[in-house]
DNA sequence: TTGTACGCGTTATCAG
DNA sequence: CTGATAACGCGTACAA
């Protein structure tokens, strides 16, 4: 590796102290134009670049921020690191990407990487809540604020970018009961989320103001993953017991039961219609097209870095925000009833 | 933000100097147990955590590699992040994200960033091939390794990681042709790319060999978003020039081939048959399941970081290497005649 | 075995 | 207007 121009090296060219070129270089006033000309055709000519290492030891700031996420494989987090991409690049911060796979002490190993290197936030969406809440506070506690977004933690005080979960899924539920469909389920997500909670909530709300019947089976827990939902499908066509609509936790999941449903020769939506979450763009190229929530993961990332970049920044007190942003209901042929009309 | 306990504070809380503290902690032969053990404690109690910053001022070292993308949406790159945080995580790097979204200049300016990051090497997959491969020489030049995968230059000296797009493009071709196809065509990609012309190369060299016929429209250039193929399926069957088989690019081309199919009033694989590239956990879950080649991104992502690391921390002189990865060619429902057998 | 002093690259402060 | 010096936190050669 080619050694990095420094001040020293201009001082030396041009036989000037370092006081001096640092001054000519952050443009400042008190210094003769002429040496100031100097200095900067002299850092051209070494390719001069500050070295962003020694500003962050003398400002006492390692001009990073943390992202600790559950995984990396579905479309969901991507685009919400591009949001917070954007944000940090022009404050001229870095981000450290850690993933937990799901796993509560993979998540607590990452936090104390992040700690270990210093970061001055942490942005992140908790794998399983209440694991490691208590940690998630120490941190807080310690001077480094965290912002949650889309998976949080209700017992800890921090800043949050949510959807409104509950009316969302209270909205795709009523949708399935305008379109007629008698025997709807809800496949819900793992239990302790509190986002599980509330479209849970959402569903069972939007049910009884309607008047439909509500029974232990009304809701089956899946999971986050689509063969959690192909295994629960397909369980319910084994026992035979086959709803005319469900509102899946997400796209995933949805996709597994449309797997199961196609492999037992039943049509969707003709014989099961559903409804999915949080989409990414291939709830629109299967067939039949998936009606879904459209979730604006792009603006998550943004809000939630620029949240905390207020609270590193400006605010030295934390003050604690949640954010709502709104989410799009995007009707599709899954879950429109054909019979009815 | 609260003060991080130094080495300093630990020293004066012990009546020693910073240099005794030092020494303790690295877990050196040469100072009194007693006084090591003394200063572990407090080192515990302060929760003293050694300042990466001030290592890496005076190592010299950044401790930090780039990645250069084109795009974060599609799932293609962000299975390779995992591999490659993977990989750094072990030796305690740190990972700068950049993404072009497919624009030469975007992508300069985050080469430039990274420089002025000191990143020590540099992981990337190539935008538009040729229009900044003067500056990608340079930064080598100037002592920072690149690795490239997936698209890379074919001017510019550097180590790769790819897969065998040729041959995979051979084997998709010869798959279609004993599959009893007749009129087969191929969706090319980008003109710039160089897995563009592999992959078309394997196609027309396939077809060459079981003596099929090659015109002017054998190969159709679309690109790499769904859209294109969309477009460039609607256009050949408005001019009622309907292939048997299509070899796409990529999967989003193929699926927009297949919506234009589907809209059309045609079937696949009874009307036209379809074989995508590179494929996401998508393919399987779309109707008819897609014929598509499925990349080891994950190793890739493992792959590429390994090759970089060695040149950094091990060989100084660096050794150009091509390592050419395998990938699965997964055959389903959309590329099988179905009148034929 | 321990302490002192220096350097990594930068900027701020204080003299000149 | 410019130069010398200290400081950020750490490790280490050298001196004690």
């Amino acid at each position: 590796m080619k050694k990095h121009a420094t001040l020293k090296d201009i001082a030396k060219a041009l036989n000037i102290s370092t006081a001096t070129v640092s001054r000519a270089l952050t443009d400042r006033l008190d210094v003769n134009p002429k040496t100031k000309q100097l200095v900067q055709e002299e850092a051209k000519r070494q390719n001069y670049k500050p070295n962003p290492i020694a500003l962050r030891l003398q400002n006492k700031r390692s001009k990073t921020i943390g992202l600790v996420i559950p995984e990396l494989r579905t479309g969901f987090f991507p685009n919400v690191i591009s949001g917070i991409q954007k944000v940090l690049m022009e404050h001229d911060y870095q981000l450290i990407i850690t993933a937990s796979d799901e796993s509560a002490e993979l998540e607590e190993k990452n936090l104390k990487l992040l700690e270990s290197n210093m970061v001055e936030g942490i942005i992140m969406s908790v794998t399983r809540e209440g694991e490691n809440s208590n940690y998630y506070q120490r941190i807080i506690d310690s001077g480094v604020p965290i912002v949650f977004f889309n998976r949080f933690c209700s017992n800890v005080v921090a800043s949050k970018v949510i959807i409104d979960d509950y009316k969302m899924a209270f909205f795709a539920t009523e949708h399935l009961i305008y379109n007629k469909f008698e025997k709807i389920i809800h496949f819900s997500g793992p239990n302790n989320l509190s986002v599980t909670k509330k479209r849970k909530q959402g569903f069972l709300d939007a049910m009884k103001k309607h008047q439909k019947q509500i029974t232990d089976n009304s809701v089956i827990t899946t999971g986050v993953l689509s063969k959690k939902g192909y295994t629960a499908m397909k369980s319910l066509i084994n026992k035979n017991e086959i709803p005319d609509a469900i509102f899946c936790f997400n796209d995933p999941i949805a996709f597994g039961a449309l797997k199961a449903i196609k492999e037992a020769g039943l049509s969707c939506p003709n014989d099961i219609a559903l409804v999915g979450f949080s989409e990414t763009e291939v709830a629109q190229l299967i067939d039949p097209p998936l009606t879904s929530i459209e979730q604006p993961t792009y603006e998550i990332g943004e809000t939630a870095a620029k949240l905390l970049l207020d609270q590193i920044l400006i605010s030295p007190t934390p003050e604690v925000e949640t954010v709502c942003l709104s989410a799009k209901f995007n009707i599709r042929k899954s879950s429109v009833n054909l019979k009815n009309s």
